[in-house]
RNA sequence: GCCACGGUGGCGGAAUUGGCAGACGCGCACGACUCAAAAUCGUGUACCGCAAGGUGUGUGGGUUCAAUUCCCACCCGUGGCACCA
């Protein structure tokens, strides 16, 4: 009941009272074991940057947080939690500046974000958050470092990767897109380095083959299918002529080969210092040398001109024997099939470029129409020997089959993915747990060494190298658990591993965190010291096998749409990759996503740097969190967002205001059949728009019950209560104090959710309208069970029907419940 | 260039097995209350027209008794991919 003393005058004050309340009764912890029906409610959890929460914030969580409300009113055991991806560059940035360890900046940002987050009044569990930084949660980082490790699937490579100059460290494929640095759009440039990396490529197949099951965005899923580029084809081998040496190309087309009239090797090919003629050494190094200097982003801007140097050797085509021209240019990626191909310019539009640009022949081997460029569709095959009249499927499994019989290549499928770089030349994330003995072999750290923790004698320099090198400590622990002279890996990992797994450790007991040190209230007083960490927590597992199996995968997953080709890709390959190794039952982690929308500022995407951030704190300081998520609710499709504007904030502030006067000024009556029937339609046309996500118009559909409600004398206190219940998923805090000064003592965060009685939906008389010509003349009320015969009827009879009755009726059309159409010749 | 999604009043948006276009809200106008203002409440509000009526969901065609919804062509916007052989 109410507290008398507590101060409930102001939307924040009152929202304030309920959330310590809730708290303090318990409502949102959830035990794991007693469940019955397990609803796993996730949504991506934040950096914890310090700034105040963003608007984007809000419009995530807020949204989410009404519909785990909704699955839980509707008798499901949600687990809704959130934590923080705390490692990563900006807290690394912060220190570089101002020289403050990234460990006490960090837990004071996520100090205050917490305190921010209680705010928006989210159902989460907190005694079962996360924090990426802590050495209790990074164990598990390297933990799985070292299962990939153990399964073959971490290997260490030498090799050309994407390396950003402003961040001084490298970058996967991923965060390397259009060339420039994903985080701060410094171009990216190539560096060899050793780099240890994640074998993703295994689960190529299975990654794309799961889509199918998966109930994702499409877009997402083309995404990522897209990414993962699954290509089937052939590899074919050319000898070359007068050497002992032979090319291997790979060719989706091998049905086109009577048409490759050269091959292109890409400039960084091993075999192009063997082959090249010495009479075209220096043209050839001098294209090389200037392929090298060019960055990815010239590479792809001055990709409408094919540029590229002859060799000098000749290859000899597998089937004819006839001399094949080996050139080399920069359109052949090296890190894309065998990096060399066989040009068919014939029916390639970039062979056919090129051919174009340097004179080569060109030789029609599918039958096709095309006037100018290559004809690349698939056809009859012509010119082709034994290939000839053969349609294109039947033409390439023919080839393929010629092939293998010949030993001259074999069918091959390609992906485009590549493997995860996940080396970071970074102090502030997790340490590789590896060391290497004084002859510099790799050697993982035994499980007992877990968590490896982050040394903090460290000075924040970016020098291209990890912090980590530098660091007494760690070469120390070193020496003495493994011997003189051996030394620790200095890279930590990218914090993508961090959140790849994150949300099987969210379901963990809620215990861990007791005996560390660590406190009642989750995340709030965790010990910043990274070497203290009590004996109990090394013997327990990444995740309880029966809580796994009952609760995973995640039921719903909320994110934005930029994750689709990175942390959604890699957590789905951890997840893979765990299963394989007999940790998790399930193969994939999130069976339901959903991208929220990006709320804009003038059509710009807000950012700190560009100055245009909204803050939410004002509007929520003076009309409440209630108030504010409804209004981020009501301005459109959850999944499209909108720009941002406070325009129309007042209509919510109004409704909220009218609803509560209403709900307890009139409720001392009785439910007139209109009432009833209004309400059991806004049960049923809430549940289903809620179950959608279709926040916007279940607030529409519960302002147009209270424009029923304010004209009625009367209703019933069962009315009002059922209105607060229907509310309560999207003003969880109005709804409770609607509740309470209707007289109920319970929580209404706890109740069930409102059935509708199919029978009180119906409508006894229904308005049919009448048309004549398609065009719309008049209007009537009928029962609900009327005739055809008898509809039609009344329907010519109207005053206004007859005026446009002027001829003989060609067509009587009549849909059940809707309209007449009459047609008049 | 390719792929995907979208284009509806002054504004945010509703409506899809094809069946009253513009729900709900903002804004605006007028009215009530007030000395006055704010707040609140009421009425109206797609466009043209005094009206009857006509027009209208990016543009142009088509199918249909009936099209925002289906088909064809195009324009514009957003997102993704972009030498992947």
């Amino acid at each position: 009941m109410l507290h008398p003393m507590s101060d409930r005058t102001s939307p924040s004050a009152r929202e304030g009272y309920w959330q310590s309340e809730w708290e303090k009764a318990g409502v949102y912890s959830i035990d794991f074991s007693k469940a019955t029906k397990p609803y796993y409610s996730l949504v991506m959890f934040p950096y914890p940057s310090g700034d105040r929460l963003h608007i984007g914030h809000w419009y995530q969580y807020g949204p989410c947080d009404s519909f785990a409300r909704f699955m839980r009113m509707q008798g499901n055991d949600v687990f809704a939690p959130m934590g923080f991806d705390a490692f990563g560059l900006p807290a690394e940035n912060h220190a570089i500046k101002h020289g403050e360890h990234p460990d006490g900046f960090t837990d004071k940002n996520v100090q205050t974000m917490i305190e921010q987050l209680k705010k928006i009044g989210c159902m989460y569990d907190w005694d079962k958050s996360v924090n990426t930084s802590k050495p209790d949660y990074y164990r598990w980082t390297q933990w799985l470092f070292l299962q990939m490790h153990k399964n073959g699937l971490a290997y260490k490579k030498l090799g050309n990767v994407n390396y950003c100059t402003s961040c001084q460290t490298v970058l996967a494929n991923e965060q390397a897109q259009d060339g420039v640095c994903e985080r701060c759009g410094t171009t990216v440039i190539q560096k060899p380095l050793e780099q240890w990396y994640w074998k993703i490529t295994k689960y190529a197949e299975k990654l794309l083959g799961n889509l199918d099951q998966l109930d994702w965005p499409e877009k997402t899923k083309l995404m990522q299918t897209n990414w993962i580029g699954k290509s089937e084809g052939a590899e074919i081998v050319f000898e070359i002529e007068g050497q002992k040496e032979s090319v291997t190309v790979f060719t989706t087309r091998p049905d086109t080969l009577f048409g490759a009239t050269y091959l292109v090797l890409a400039p960084e090919h091993a075999l192009v210092q063997k082959i090249t003629a010495p009479d075209h050494a220096k043209a050839v190094e001098k294209y090389i040398a200037a392929a090298a200097k060019k960055t990815e982003l010239e590479r792809k801007e001055l990709q409408k001109t094919k540029t590229g140097e002859f060799t000098g050797a000749y290859a000899l085509h597998p089937v004819t024997g006839e001399q094949v021209p080996i050139w080399i240019a920069d359109y052949v990626l090296t890190n894309y099939g065998t990096g060399a191909i066989m040009a068919v310019p014939a029916h390639d539009e970039r062979d056919h470029d090129f051919a174009k640009a340097f004179n080569l022949p060109m030789k029609e081997v599918v039958k096709g129409e095309k006037s100018d460029g290559a004809f690349t569709g698939e056809g009859e095959s012509i010119n082709s020997d034994f290939l000839d009249g053969l349609n294109t499927p039947a033409a390439k499994k023919k080839m393929i089959e010629w092939l293998v019989k010949n030993k001259k290549g074999k069918g091959v499928t390609n992906f485009r993915l590549r493997d995860w770089l996940v080396s970071r030349q970074r102090y502030w994330g997790a340490p590789i747990p590896i060391v290497y003995d004084p002859e510099g072999n790799p050697h993982p750290v035994p499980d007992e060494h877990l968590p490896w923790t982050l040394p903090t004698d460290v000075e924040f320099k970016p020098t291209g190298e990890s912090p980590l090198r530098y660091s007494k400590e760690f070469q120390a622990r070193t020496e003495k658990i493994f011997g003189k002279g051996w030394r620790p890996e200095y890279d930590t990992m990218d914090t993508f591993v961090c959140s790849s797994f994150y949300y099987l450790r969210y379901l963990n007991s809620g215990q861990w965190l007791v005996g560390s040190g660590q406190s009642e209230s989750g995340m709030g007083k965790l010990t910043t010291n990274h070497s203290s960490l009590t004996t109990s927590l090394k013997s327990e597992k990444l995740i309880d096998p029966s809580i796994e199996r009952t609760w995973m995968p995640v039921s719903m997953y909320v994110g934005g749409p930029e994750h689709a080709c990175m942390h959604l890709i890699y957590a789905r390959f951890v997840m893979m990759a765990l299963k394989d190794f007999g940790f998790v039952s399930h193969e994939e982690p999130f069976q339901k996503l959903v991208h929220q929308g990006l709320i804009t500022n003038q059509g710009a995407k807000m950012s700190k740097s560009k100055g245009n951030v909204v803050s939410p704190d004002s509007f929520v300081e003076k009309f409440g969190s209630d108030v504010f998520r409804m209004y981020l609710m009501f301005m459109g499709p959850f999944t499209e967002g909108g720009d941002w504007s406070d325009a129309g904030i007042m209509g919510i502030v109004r409704f909220v205001d009218r609803l509560e006067r209403c709900l307890t000024e009139k409720s001392k009556g009785t439910d007139s059949p209109e009432t009833l029937k209004r309400l059991h339609k806004t049960i049923r046309k809430v549940s289903t728009d809620m179950n959608e996500m279709k926040f916007n118009t279940v607030i529409s559909a519960l302002m147009e019950l209270l424009n029923h409600l304010e004209k009625e004398a009367g209703f019933s206190s069962e009315t009002a209560k059922t209105v607060a219940t229907l509310l309560s998923p999207i003003a969880p805090h109005l709804a409770e104090e609607l509740w309470h000064a209707l007289g109920e003592k319970s929580f209404i965060v706890l109740q069930s959710w409102p059935m509708f009685d199919e029978a009180l939906t119906k409508d006894d008389t229904v308005t049919i309208v009448v048309q004549v010509n398609g065009k719309l003349r008049g209007e009537m009320q009928v029962p609900a069970g009327i005739s055809k015969d008898e509809v039609i009827a009344q329907a010519k009879a109207l005053e206004n029907v007859q005026k446009f009755l002027t001829g003989e009726i060609k067509k009587e059309v009549y849909v059940p419940g809707k309209l007449v159409s009459l047609v008049v010749k």
